[in-house]
DNA sequence: TGAAACGCGGACAGATTTGGTCGTATACTA
DNA sequence: TAGTATACGACCAAATCTGTCCGCGTTTCA
């Protein structure tokens, strides 16, 4: 019923966590998955689809993990959600190559279409900085302009 | 992922055709299911759910059936996804009464609150006479002014 | 007054999706 | 070479969604 999977919401808060510790060079899925509370097993496997995404990127080997593969400004909600959930469309009729066996006949999908666009722009403005907590202490930069203010 | 369910689907479909036939005084769950070719009795379901949210008004015995409640322009998008899938939250922390058992660890819901208000907003800007296939021959009133435009 | 057409609503089974685990292979470091 | 970490697929369990069935109440009409 239009909501992210826990999969997309788990990948969001370790992007997150990344963003919020820009120092560390890499942060394996366990660290992540420890700090909240969420398996880890799990986290590791989307973390290894957002890296085939190319949003992170990965170190094996002892002090390896994971590390941002670009400025937390320049990941969007969007790609993560894309990344972890695959494409996604409002109308639920996405099952085999192209639209479902009703297609003729279901006449909302074009227009629906149209929502689904704008979904899509509106979490493709909404970086993984938007949701970080950087301390704006003063004269903040304002670089990000999206289109749903997130300030608090 | 992100998308309605088929539910939520036909009941667009069922409101649009209503919207579409303004003149007929009541449609059975049966024509417009056949209309569609989707599953009769799952609409009428989906079309009692909708009644008993006052969206529908209905009328049973023969030549009973279904008629939209109000103007179609009054009856928004949003109002029958709420109706048939219940209150949906983009994120999928929605178990139990409020919040999921990592809540407190969770940094990510505050945020995706707004994010989750700004599509509701897009869905509420939506009305079934915005969907549907109003012979808009000219000087149209242009009374509805969604956020998202669905002109062709 | 009774049958037919229709809405109402719960129960329920099958299909699909999601959430999560396990095992193994591979890569890197000390 | 031991230890730590990612990579990847198979697999299972739980939850959800889709669709059907059946009995009941209501209205119309012959
Ligand atoms: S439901 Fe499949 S095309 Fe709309
Ligand atoms: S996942 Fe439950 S509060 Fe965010």
């Amino acid at each position: 019923m239009l909501n992210l999977t826990k999969k997309a919401d788990y990948g969001l808060m370790a992007l997150k966590y990344l963003a919020e510790h820009p120092e560390t060079v890499a942060m394996s899925a366990k660290d992540i998955a420890d700090a909240y509370g969420i398996p880890a097993q799990l986290l590791a496997k989307i973390l290894q689809k957002l890296t085939k995404s190319g949003l992170l990127k990965s170190h094996a080997g002892m002090n390896g993990g994971y590390a941002l593969a670009r400025d937390a400004r320049e990941i969007s909600a969007y790609e993560v959600i894309h990344s972890i959930d695959g494409p996604f469309f409002i109308t639920s009729c996405t099952k085999g190559t192209n639209g479902c066996e009703l297609t003729p006949s279901c006449t909302i999908k074009e227009p629906l279409a149209r929502v689904n666009e704008t979904i899509a722009g509106v979490l493709r403005s909404i970086s993984i900085y938007d949701l970080s907590d950087h301390e704006q202490t003063a004269g903040q930069s304002e670089r990000s302009s999206p289109l749903v203010s997130l300030a608090r």
